[in-house]
DNA sequence: CACTGAATACTCTGATTCGAGTAATCGAGG
DNA sequence: CCTCGATTACTCGAATCAGAGTATTCAGTG
């Protein structure tokens, strides 16, 4: 996605209101914030005017008047070009249909893990899973609420695949919490003697430079791949 | 995660390394590379020094001597500070345990997805489909590689992890694109007959003035919840 | 009819991020 | 022994982002 000219997906949403009417730029801000796209779609004000002066530049909407009520700042209607609707609907087209490597806070925290102890790391996750049962319960009441207003399937796309997500990652995390708990988890011996180890005062780096000594036979594994 | 004086995760990955030992910069990156690190956490240059320097003005790393060797540029060698691993366990404590709400590019996509029509939707879902099944056949003979040399649970946790959320991307994404392909998901034939009438020169604009005469009561729906 | 808080409509600045660019060293091959 | 590509070790600048701050209008309240 580096190679678009402006690459923010605000811009997007952006080409997808003006591709309805001309707008101005805070007419815009709110008719998303109507719509509910800040659930999916990061709005701020700041990001906002570049990202609108950066399409301006790239030829994908021009200003068509700008007008002034009153001694109010003066707002500047903007308008869709051919290259703005060709861009948005390849850009749309691009994200619907291939996936893109995205870096998650949890996935970092995950591949750092080792830097705790189990138990604490045991006792962190379950925390997470009891947030994630509960964003899960208000984000059910908010779909059937809309469900039973008689919105449709298609605008609560976003949330029911945010339900997807949501409820796939609390099951890996309420196993994974529950098989370091109870050591069914393979590795957490070794990663528990390590930090036994560490609160003895022992540095890391000497348990790395000979981790059979220190840990035993489990410990031979650091030699090839050392921990996070 | 804004309060944080540093909020780059790839912080929270540097202090991890100098929390093992002494290093310079180019040798963390090095080493987490080696680890595999890169692919949970975003590594590059720019930002590996900028977060080094703000971690010492933070006073969370300091620097302990410098060294040149020939006529090689100079490797400050960092080691973490008292204050640096607090901020080490409690952050990732934090990753752990809270979850924050990520705007993934998919999101984007499907909330605005009514601004491309309903049949090349779905083949563009269907596309994303098939490169989801690629990605994670190539993740699950990586696992059982890693798996068959002897490689624990434990350093496998972010692919692991990677491949619940990728599955269920993937299962999400399948029905979704044969829901609209079959007409089985609510709404798609609004969602279709806007898109012809476009087709036919009528404004997104007029069609919303007047949803039900364009589009029949289902139409209705359109002025309460307009589309993205 | 004065006051208050919400909404309108931006502007500005400092911080971050990215990735291309630079420049030296080292080992392998012809 | 000379060169070529890989590795080491950063530097720099342009672009982007975030969000606090500003200034005006308007609707409702006592």
């Amino acid at each position: 996605m580096a190679r678009r000219r402006v690459s923010n997906p605000l811009a997007l949403a952006v080409l997808s209101c003006l591709n309805e009417r001309p707008m101005h730029p805070y007419e815009v801000s709110s008719t998303l914030r109507f719509r509910g796209k800040e659930d999916s779609i990061r709005i701020n004000y700041g990001s906002l005017y570049s990202v609108v002066e950066s399409l301006q530049k790239h030829g994908l909407i021009r200003a068509r008047e700008t007008t002034r009520e009153g001694r109010r700042p003066e707002r500047t209607v903007y308008e869709i070009t051919d290259a703005g609707v060709a861009e948005f609907e390849d850009w749309l087209a691009e994200l619907l249909s291939t996936p893109v490597r995205e870096f998650t806070s949890l996935e970092a925290g995950l591949s750092l893990m080792p830097g705790l102890p189990p138990e604490d790391v045991a006792k962190l996750l379950a925390k997470r899973a009891d947030r994630l049962r509960a964003e899960l319960r208000t984000l059910d009441t908010t779909l059937a609420e809309a469900t039973a207003v008689g919105v449709t399937d298609l605008f609560l796309v976003e949330g029911t695949f945010r339900r997807t997500m949501l409820s796939a990652e609390l099951e890996y995390v309420g196993s994974l919490a529950e098989g370091i708990r109870t050591g069914s988890f393979a590795g957490v011996k070794v990663w528990h003697r390590m930090h036994e180890l560490r609160g003895a005062g022992v540095g890391l780096e000497e348990i790395l430079a000979d981790p059979v000594g220190h840990l035993g036979e489990e410990g031979r594994i650091l030699l090839q791949f050392p921990p996070g």
